[in-house]
RNA sequence: GCCGGAGUAGCUCAGUUGGUCAGAGCAGCGCUCUUGUAAAGCGCAGGUCGUCGGUUCGAAUCCGACCUCCGGCUCCA
């Protein structure tokens, strides 16, 4: 028979060739350095008997999917390993994932694993690797698979082969043996645990089996794997690196905010902090205002019946800080929308208004669960930079454009890639099928029209209406939202809010939320893990420091000081008896973007030395120049001087 | 909320099997130095060892409950 190789090549092999009978044929260096092979696309076992005319790539550790395969290899040889160990075990699923693998395992009652445990599974992990057992595979008819399966306990497996067999119809199941541990597996494998060359056990966690919190809580180990030690070293030091970009410490660090577990989940601002958080919302007030947003305030603590009346009593009331007064039950606003809904609701409005677009910086309280919380990322108090625009459904595109257009633009001042999702309606939600048809497709038109790029979440809308999202990733990779757009059929309709038409009769309006920070608290965070804690001047919350240079020069420094404040900068004088160098590095720590050194020479000449942070020095130059420069840099929001 | 781990000075961390173990560095404060582009020197002060309860002659150390934090899971801006 023959197959094509990828540089077009036809190659002959013998009939019931396998991958890696090809792989021999092509070379020994390439048998040797063979992982797995790919036929007409799709990754397969080496074993695999190939098929005359198919399309093959032996696949080696250059191939971009080669890591997957190994650690998928890791975490059976992780399971090999704890089977051995903890005899009783049951495993689960153990999957690669972005950054490594995980297994999980549910142990028997009153064993519990913690990464004390981790040497000795290494070492059982290292034994099994060093005896480069092969993996078999071996496909099995459903009832084998599950006599197998029952037969040693494993209960998950069992329903992992009931469900295959309801949902899929299958008639067999395939299992990967590699020593004494057979699991049920799709596959494809390496050609034997040898292959899994530097490994390392990182985490253990809990989590929920096929990940529904009515389910047992598993005991999932986290690892990761690489084909060489350096790369693995190299990873770690990653980790490593992103430990000190992590907000929380930055925050600590800068003076920014910190926590008190009088009031978990709430951030505590500090001055310094509190002008980022200011500048913030001045920026989206300059943003907002020239695109036809009004700001508005409302109240904080609301009649349970506007929470009825919004869909939040239903849909909500978990999530909700809930107190009462003379025994009428009220609740902390967990969104804005409801009372700017009410707001709306207050006055007559005219299609000619339309569309009217409140703004509020709107603070909140969610009662998140505890165990979600996570510094600024996950809070139970914060501020949305939140907007409500209440439109004709003729002017839905447009709005919606606009708010996509907005979200660029903000983005874009901070150079944030962003990543956007579109979530449909959830299992969970308000208003009949046909609305959120019309709002679903609403969405999904205004992103084809301008040819964006999105990944799909069905199911993950909120409970009032579809919603397009802008992701961004933390300094380990995890994902957070940040700004929203989701439009709503259903809220304007539970308040019955309506505008006169030209036709004079009453029509309902259409209300768009949206947020492009999301958050302040969320939003600062990823901005700061994103920045490693050295925001732009025109955020910074020390934007300069005047560093005399002896005690005599201390006032001059001061003048400095008020001319800089004068314009309008946030400027400190160090005035310490400390010398220049021990200045400088302490303002270099700090991240403060500019230092304006002051000694002898400066004072005679009205100049200031001008360091950039991480720039050095960039010479003397005048009192005058330097100010305009600094109030340059800020106007335009540039990165540094 | 669930699973696992952790909590010693403002920060980073020592503290072997319960018995001068309450320590170090940095930060802070005082004095001296008056300094030219990433750390001057000396000294002082600072903690009922997360909280509460228990075991013990004796607990930072052992046990329990609770609180908070960390890593995940579920959930979410």
């Amino acid at each position: 028979m023959h197959v094509t190789l990828p540089d077009g090549k036809e190659l002959e092999l013998p009939d019931g060739a396998t991958g890696a009978d090809a792989a021999a044929t092509i070379g020994p260096g390439l048998a040797r350095a063979a992982l797995a092979i790919r036929v007409d696309g799709e990754l397969r076992d080496l074993s695999a008997p190939l098929a005359d005319r198919a399309a093959i790539a032996i696949v080696t550790a250059r191939d971009e999917d080669a890591l997957a395969l190994i650690r998928h290899d890791a975490a059976h040889v992780l399971a090999t390993a704890v089977t051995e160990l903890y005899p009783g075990v049951q495993v689960a699923i153990g999957p690669a994932i972005a950054e490594g693998f995980y297994y999980d395992f549910d142990f028997a009652e009153g064993v519990s694993l913690s990464d004390a445990d981790f040497v000795r599974i290494e070492a059982a992990m290292a034994e099994h690797i060093a005896a480069d057992e092969p993996f078999d595979r071996r496909e099995v008819s459903v009832e084998e698979g599950l006599e197998l399966f029952r037969g040693q306990h494993q209960r998950y497996k069992v329903e992992l082969i009931e469900d295959l067999v309801r949902d899929q119809q299958v008639a067999t199941v395939s299992l990967y043996r590699n020593g004494p541990f057979t699991d049920l597996c799709r596959g494809p494998h390496g050609p034997s645990t040898g292959r899994v060359t530097a490994f390392k056990l990182q985490s253990v966690a809990g989590a929920y089996w096929r990940g529904r919190s009515d389910n047992p809580m598993l005991t999932r180990v986290y690892g990761t794997a690489f084909f060489t030690r350096a790369d693995l070293d190299a990873e770690l030091e990653r980790l490593e690196q992103a430990r000190a970009r992590d907000h929380r410490r930055l925050g600590r660090e800068l003076d920014l905010f910190t926590f008190s577990a009088r009031s978990p989940g709430s951030a505590f601002w500090l001055p310094p902090g509190t002008r980022v958080f200011n500048r913030l919302v001045a920026l989206s007030r300059e943003m907002a205002e020239p695109r036809g947003y009004t700001e508005v305030k409302t109240p904080q603590l609301y009649d349970a019946e506007l929470y009825r009346a919004s869909g939040h009593w239903g849909k909500y009331r978990e999530n909700m800080f809930i107190t009462e007064a003379e025994s009428h039950p009220l609740a902390l606003k967990p969104m804005n929308c409801p009372g700017h809904c009410e707001l709306y609701g207050l006055q007559r409005h005219s299609y000619r208004e339309l569309p009217v677009r409140y703004s509020e910086p709107g603070l909140l309280h969610r009662n998140e669960p505890s165990g979600t919380l996570h510094g600024l990322l996950r809070v139970r108090h914060f501020v949305q930079d939140d907007a409500h625009i209440f439109c004709s459904e003729q002017q839905v595109p447009d709005e919606v454009a606009g708010c996509l257009e907005l979200a660029f633009s903000t983005y874009e001042i901070f150079g944030l890639e962003v990543r956007l999702e579109l979530s449909t309606r959830p299992e969970q939600r308000i208003g009949d099928d046909a609305l959120w048809d019309r709002a679903e497709q609403a969405l999904q038109s205004a992103l084809t029209d301008q040819a964006l790029e999105y990944e799909l979440h069905e199911g993950d809308g909120a409970f009032y209406g579809p919603k397009i999202d802008f992701h961004m990733t933390d300094s380990l990779g995890r994902s957070w939202q940040l700004g929203t757009v989701q439009l709503d059929y259903q809220m304007p309709a539970g308040f019955g809010l309506a505008y006169t038409g030209a036709d004079d009769a009453e029509h309902q309006p259409v209300m768009i939320h949206r947020a492009l920070f999301g958050s302040y608290e969320r939003f600062i965070g990823v901005l700061l893990e994103h920045t490693g804690g050295e925001l732009p001047l025109w955020l910074a919350p020390v934007q300069a420091i005047v560093l005399p240079i002896a005690d005599r020069h201390l006032e001059r420094a001061e003048e400095v000081r008020e001319r800089l404040a004068a314009d309008g900068l946030w400027v400190e004088v160090d005035g310490r008896s400390e010398s220049v160098g021990r200045k400088i590095r302490d303002a270099e720590l700090r991240k403060v973007p500019v230092m304006l050194i002051v000694g002898d020479r400066e004072v005679a000449a009205g100049e200031v030395a001008v360091r950039a942070h991480r720039g050095g020095d960039l010479g003397a130059m005048a009192l005058d120049r330097a100010v305009a420069r600094l109030r340059g840099a800020v106007e335009q929001r540039a990165q540094g001087l």
